[in-house]
DNA sequence: CTGTGTGAAATGATTCACAGCG
DNA sequence: CGCTGTGAATCATTTCACACAG
């Protein structure tokens, strides 16, 4: 999201639909299975199956971003990745800092899918002092007051924001201190963060919230 | 998301656009920051800005639920709060099961936002049979195979899935056995789920690729 | 005036229908 | 045939424009 409100001139185009990059991370998954099992060519039928999603969709996505099937093979699974990450910039972007160490974080550190969509979690700060110093699932625990450095130094773009409450507005202050280009918001708080930044959110409490609402809904169909 | 490929004949009315219901959740989470902080009204306007929404879709998201403001004051906080929740049907879907006591599942344990949000986590289950007994954020966790039995007894209708890669097949065999209304997946693995449930995933990896394709898509719109 | 409420218009995404290729 | 590729049609969501209420 944080696609303002009053958008009066030029809006930007993204080089696709914003679902569409969206679903993309999620083509690239399937794909890097299906490749590890040895498969060389998908059709978008298959990929569609695998994910509820039409196979007219599949290859809509897939072409809007220049990936480009065979007829009677399909896709070309390899090549198809190839493509598929370099568009979503995976490689410029794979290194990311992580805000918290709290449970939250921890969960961040020690997830797989993570690495899968080829990141890697390359430093870890909380604001809390008593954990500096800390490991957590074999990352050391910076302070947060070195992060302003070693964005400047490492080049980092990417920010994963895990804290909590207490500790949010400092964060956001360093955050806004720094280059960085994408922040990934997971304290369901929304803090502001500086318009420059794209900012994604997510929190567990909402889209259980919505999954209750979707469920409310189709009950209120039935009747 | 499962919105089914082919749907021919019959699609259900959820009372509201799938996009607003996702974003009611978030709402209500203002609003009760804001009747927290002691304020009565809120204006479409005031609740959009802090969210990077126009006025215009707030008030069309409240109407479309029934949510009634007043003209010159704005929305009456606690009664909004009321008409959404109700819609939502939280109510109805506060208590929740979750399975994997892994750092993924601590995370949602010790998750504030599910609290905020009207959920509570009623038991804990994990497949792996050295887990079981132990303590988690001050949870028992049960063995997987004592769910299918709790579920029919608790009437609960909602579980939270999070467990990793090599339990992924018993969890999901498990859950397909059960009455469940809705499946909130953390695994990343878009496992395959009765037809009958709701399903709603998320991943960290996913998002984080997401942003990474947003900001790639950024960049190459500056050139 | 400052705000809500809502039909109508504009925008955006998905799905269809069919041409084309191996 | 089986499967891709894409303009055109459909469908969904957002935004506009303006009537109305305190």
């Amino acid at each position: 999201m944080s696609r303002g409100p009053y958008n009066l001139i030029m809006t930007k185009p993204l080089g696709a639909p914003l679902p569409t990059i969206r679903r993309l991370p999620v083509y690239v998954r399937i794909l890097k299975e299906r490749h590890e099992a040895g498969d060389i060519w998908i059709s978008s039928d298959a990929l569609g199956r695998r994910l509820d999603l039409g196979a007219i969709q599949v290859r809509k996505d897939l072409s809007s971003v220049g990936a480009e099937g065979k007829a009677k093979h399909g896709f070309p699974i390899a090549e198809t990745i190839r493509v598929l990450t370099e568009f979503l910039g995976t490689d410029d972007y794979a290194e990311v800092f992580l805000i918290g160490a709290g449970p939250l974080g921890a969960a961040v550190l020690a997830d797989d899918n993570v690495v899968r969509h080829g990141f890697k979690i390359v430093a870890v700060f909380d604001p809390d002092r008593d954990l500096s110093g800390a490991e957590v699932f074999g990352f050391k625990v910076f302070p947060l007051s070195k992060m302003t450095d070693l964005v400047r130094r490492t080049g980092v773009k990417i920010a994963v924001l895990a804290v909590g409450p207490s500790a949010l507005r400092e964060a956001t202050d360093v955050i806004a201190a720094t280059e960085l280009e994408g922040v990934f918001d997971l304290t369901g708080l929304a803090p502001e963060l500086p318009k420059r930044m794209v900012v994604v959110r997510e929190d567990f409490g909402s889209h259980l919230a919505a999954l209750a609402g979707e469920l409310g809904g189709k009950r209120r169909a039935e009747r």
